[in-house]
DNA sequence: AGTCGAGCGCGCA
DNA sequence: TGCGCGCTCGACT
């Protein structure tokens, strides 16, 4: 069990309609390795499983996301599981953020 | 407010 | 072995 076959583990918990925060990722891992979990995204094998999509910065705005076509995409498709996006930031992030408790 | 540097884990060279 | 990344936070402007 690596580091990212954990990420991608939580990442599946997430429930339709939220979103989840790098950061909250690291810290339900027990580590403080933020940007490994970005880098695991990156690297992310499956993205079919994996909604990596789901996971923004934790001052709500999107981050980076190059899946297919690029950052618009991965707003495309939040909003499409009803997270709304404005200005490049979660409507109401705080509330529809999930946290691994 | 905005900027800077360091911290961390895994992959790729 | 070393560097960098889909990041974050505490210190300084």
């Amino acid at each position: 069990m690596t580091f990212n076959e954990k990420c991608y583990d939580l990442l599946k918990k997430i429930p339709k309609g939220r979103i989840s925060t790098y950061k909250e990722i690291a810290i339900a891992l027990n580590t403080k390795a933020y940007r490994a979990v970005g880098n695991a995204m990156a690297n992310n094998p499956n993205p079919i499983i994996v909604p990596c999509h789901r996971v923004v910065k934790s001052d709500g705005s999107i981050g980076r996301y190059s899946y297919k076509d690029g950052i618009v995409t991965k707003i495309d498709l939040l909003k499409k599981e009803g997270v709304s996006i404005k200005k490049g930031k979660v409507v109401k992030f705080k509330d529809t953020v999930y946290k691994f408790d």
